[in-house]
DNA sequence: GCCAACGTTGGC
DNA sequence: GCCAACGTTGGC
């Protein structure tokens, strides 16, 4: 089993809305980055462990406790003319884009970055180092312990 | 709103 | 295949 950082825009997606959605499940479509989409297609099995992430926000942070709960499937707004998502280049037959599934397991209080960055065990994190924008990163399990030890 | 960092695009 | 230009991300 693995674990993954998820980020998603409050105001598209918050804790919140994921807790009202039915299931408590969403489908995380709209990855249009490969290394993301690799990640959801080639690793990610139903069962890991998703640290759910407030981005691009007023207090970015850790929000909640997820997981997958579904395989890698093709993203169906690729083939939608009326979505942002929209991919001309991607058909049914050769999809380009992929998502799974993530359910909330709960929420969790919110873990600002500003308070992952003062600890020292978690500096090695993806979502901690300068530039970094991908949206779906790896957690190594020792974070993901540290982690759920500071909830 | 700013802007650094990064990914993608496309002309050559 | 190079690389400049452009677009996006996301913390601040």
């Amino acid at each position: 089993m693995r674990y993954w950082l998820m980020k998603s825009e409050p105001g598209d997606c918050s804790v919140d809305d994921l807790a009202a959605m039915p299931g408590k499940t969403v489908a995380w479509y709209g990855v249009r980055n490969y290394q993301a989409r690799n990640f959801m297609r080639d690793q990610m099995k139903v069962g890991d462990q998703v640290l759910f992430y407030h981005s691009n926000c007023a207090e970015p942070g850790i929000t909640g406790l997820a997981e997958v709960s579904r395989l890698a499937y093709p993203d169906q707004t690729q083939f939608d003319r009326n979505s942002h998502y929209f991919d001309p280049k991607a058909t049914p037959e050769t999809p380009r884009w992929f998502n799974v599934d993530v359910r909330l397991v709960k929420k969790v209080r919110l873990v600002s970055i500003k308070e992952l960055r003062t600890y020292p065990e978690l500096e090695r994190m993806r979502v901690l180092q300068k530039g970094n924008r991908l949206s779906i990163t790896p957690v190594d399990p020792i974070e993901w312990e540290f982690i759920l030890g500071i909830l």
